[in-house]
DNA sequence: CCAGCGAGTAGGAAATCCAAACTCACCATA
DNA sequence: TATGGTGAGTTTGGATTTCCTACTCGCTGG
């Protein structure tokens, strides 16, 4: 998924061209874990080694994670979220909660997540505004640039 | 990206099975524009109409998208987020928001939204229990399902 | 000296993707 | 009645990517 190919300016399809390609939000998830080497990441995603050396360069080139040395002689390295990176993980704990109440109906999830308030987290994507829940209800589109149109109950 | 052949149980892995292939979190944000006609999804994604069609049947089949009839003699589809689908759209908004802020560093975003109270949305990922914002800092992972080791310093 | 580990590269088969053309059903015009 | 147009895909055949296995390179520990 290199370039935003898409034909409209879209800051979801940029983000997606960095970090949208098979395998890349699960080598952050890795790495916000602080499982960083590539041998882990390797079994822990199940990647092929070379796709995963590719996503891992293109990772680090757009800034989401950097190579961090843990050993002269041997040379060895790991990899950790940056700022930027660490910024993607609510994106992850989204992601996790909308598998968790779509993909199992059971409550079997695999990993819970506790917030430092001490409540097993519930992600809710909220407007920094008022506080208020984001919805699709809630919501009105303004396309700032030439290429978009807007017909459906979002639009303005 | 078909069946998550991730070697843990994890629902991220499982949700980006879902929706982690090239184009269908672009279709998922026209279908929640009110774009869900076949060619507007063409035009406006700039996706192949072979691709296309194969992202769209396995949305449908995962209900994050149904189709609707808008038009007997000829029969007419259009596509629509169901509620599971809607709900992913905050996945989308915090998406937005990270290109926003790390990829374009002039303001120059192409695409507004407003929220219900009057704002622009700025949307935050929080903890549903206590209200506070979801930041690595503040997170602990608890894997409940064998397969995971957890050694940084999100571990518990 | 030999085995092993970490972090990748190399090579070719298999699966996907892509663009353009094609289908099929229907409607509108002339 | 032919002629063209639209919407929603499917087909076709070649260009890319992925995938899998094996290999390298620098070093270390016994």
């Amino acid at each position: 998924m290199p370039a935003s190919g898409d034909p409209r300016p879209c800051s979801i399809a940029d983000t997606l061209a960095v970090v949208g390609e098979k395998y890349s939000l699960l080598v952050l998830r890795e790495v916000c874990l602080g499982n960083g080497r590539f041998d882990q990441l390797v079994r822990n995603i199940g990647a092929p080694r070379d796709v995963l050396a590719t996503r891992l360069r293109r990772l680090v080139d757009a800034d989401v994670l950097q190579k961090h040395v843990y050993s002269e002689r041997p040379r060895r390295f790991e990899y950790r979220p940056t700022q930027a990176g660490l910024e993607l993980e609510p994106v992850l704990m989204t992601l996790m909660a909308w598998g968790d109440l779509h993909l199992r109906k059971d409550d079997d999830r695999p990993m819970v997540i506790e917030h430092i308030c001490g409540n097993e987290l519930v992600p809710t994507v909220t407007c920094t505004a008022c506080g208020g829940e984001v919805r699709h209800e809630n919501l009105m589109a303004h396309p700032q640039a030439p290429g978009w149109s807007v017909t459906g109950p979002t639009a303005p």
